[in-house]
RNA sequence: GGAGGCGUCGCAUAGUGGUCUAGUGCGCCGGUUUCGAAAACCGGUAUGCCGCAAGGCAUCGUGAGUUCGACUCUCACCGCCUCCGCCA
């Protein structure tokens, strides 16, 4: 959400970002609505101040006195309970309305439909190569009975699966491996505040997020009214929610994990078969909240992002960053960078970071607050971006490291992990 | 699942229909005093909306209702506590 003062003193600026991000929104029409508020409000406020003067009158007079100015009090009060439904009327479309609102992208994003448009910025490590014909990791797992996709169906139905020895294995690696990252940095004097966080959620999180209304399709609904999320930022971000936080307390870093649900309604025919777009994963997720600045969002967004492509250079899997375009950002982002995988059996980079900031579009609907160094109450800034998503990642991770065979080999970082160098039949 | 209780200013507590424009204590900030400090005393100490301002309006968990008037009464919801039952 905007500051509706920012989109009236800004109405262009506002109309051009959200033509940016090709996202339709009817600001003329908010400012009138917003018009009606205030007038609806200051008529409103005079008449409670009448009313509120004549109470007190009623307390000091007696009998027949007293008697004409509850009558009269009686016919002020029609008359307010009519605005008052106006009023509501008003407040509900200027709600919806201002949901609707986008953020203003950055400058630096260019300008693009959809992630086609997306820019490559950086490409880190030789897409893999093998001498021989790389197969896909359904193939590789399935062969050595690391994943079964078919009782995952029957169980859990489409894109179901079911993760079996080494696999199971390896995905604890990988948790451990990302919690200790994160940790040492705890002990270089970067203090991440790691946490296992609700996936079962009421729904303020997700509209203060923005996952609601705009992305609800996409989310499961429990019959009590709760959602599922799709990523920990929705419990992590409402954690803080309706809170004045402590600015000395700035950067507050979280390492949240939580399993993830999606419904990926939208995506219907893509990735059907696999481990890279399921309806149920895990996921640790970096979440930021730091004072209101511009500088500070974007010197802790390139730090998250950095975080992200360390954390793939000691795992040694190629990947890329692209900026994403305007139309691949979402309603409260400014900017996002993707951080993109090599994926051999594809012959492509797969998306398995994504990490933007908000300046304070999502702590202004959750009202997360501080105190600035003069007392002012200010919105803070908020940021995230994946740590490490499984079994996606896991996926990425064993077709790069597929030997001659059908064996994988386990990435040196996780060996001490997983106790073995190689996965293969023999175990 | 059943029964009962409770949600008030940063914290603790008072307030059961009208000077509550919410009292008191603690905490915090400023001042007086002091060589300095403590103590004492005095003053201040929420947020949002509207307004150039003066000021007005709203908020006592949230929302609705009763009333000329609601912190106070009614209903629903959210949350917390106690007891019983059930499960571990």
């Amino acid at each position: 959400m905007l500051d509706i003062h920012f989109i009236r003193e800004n109405v262009e600026l506002v109309k051009a970002g959200a033509a940016k991000k090709h996202i339709e929104v009817d600001l003329d029409r908010l400012i009138k609505v917003d018009d009606e508020r205030k007038l609806l409000r200051q008529e409103l406020d005079a008449k409670k101040a009448e009313q509120n003067r004549r109470s007190n009158e009623i307390q000091i007079t007696k009998d027949k006195e007293r008697e004409k100015i509850i009558e009269q009090m009686q016919q002020l009060k029609a008359g307010m309970a009519e605005e008052e439904e106006r009023l509501k009327k008003v407040m509900e479309e200027w709600q919806k309305l201002m949901l609707t609102v986008p953020n203003i992208p950055d400058m630096s994003v260019p300008d693009g439909n959809s992630d086609a448009d997306n820019l490559e910025t950086k490409k880190w490590g030789e897409q893999t190569k093998f001498d021989f014909t790389p197969k896909g990791h359904v193939e590789l797992m399935t062969v050595l009975d690391l994943v079964d996709f078919e009782r995952g169906a029957k169980v859990a139905g489409f894109r179901g699966y079911f993760l079996k020895g080494d696999a199971a294995l390896l995905s604890y690696a990988l948790w451990q491996f990302i919690s200790n990252y994160f940790v040492k940095k705890g002990a270089k004097g970067d203090k991440w505040i790691p946490m296992i966080v609700p996936s079962l959620a009421r729904r303020e999180s997700f509209m203060g997020t923005g996952y609601v209304p705009q992305s609800e399709e996409d989310l499961y609904k429990t019959q009590d009214g709760e959602y599922l999320a799709g990523t920990a930022e929705v419990a992590t971000m409402g954690y803080h929610m309706n809170e004045v936080l402590d600015a000395k307390q700035f950067p507050l870093k979280y390492f949240s994990f939580s399993p993830c649900f999606r419904r990926e309604a939208g995506a219907h025919g893509k990735d059907t078969k696999g481990l890279v777009r399921v309806h149920e994963f895990f996921k640790f997720e970096q979440v930021v909240l730091c004072e209101a600045s511009h500088e500070a969002s974007v010197k802790y967004h390139e730090e998250l992002t950095a975080n992200a492509e360390e954390m793939l250079q000691l795992l040694k899997i190629p990947y890329r960053v692209v900026i994403n375009c305007s139309g691949d950002l979402g309603l409260g982002q400014v900017k996002k960078y993707d951080i993109e995988c090599w994926m051999p059996s594809e012959g492509k980079y797969r998306e398995t970071h994504s990490s933007s900031y908000f300046h304070d579009f999502q702590t202004r609907r959750l009202n997360i607050r501080y105190r600035d160094e003069r007392g002012e109450m200010k919105f803070a800034h908020s940021l995230n971006n994946t740590a490490l998503a499984t079994p996606r990642l896991l996926a990425v991770l064993i077709e790069n490291y597929q030997q001659e065979g059908g064996t994988i080999a386990v990435p040196e970082a996780l060996a001490h992990y997983v106790g073995k160098k190689v996965i293969g039949p023999a175990g």
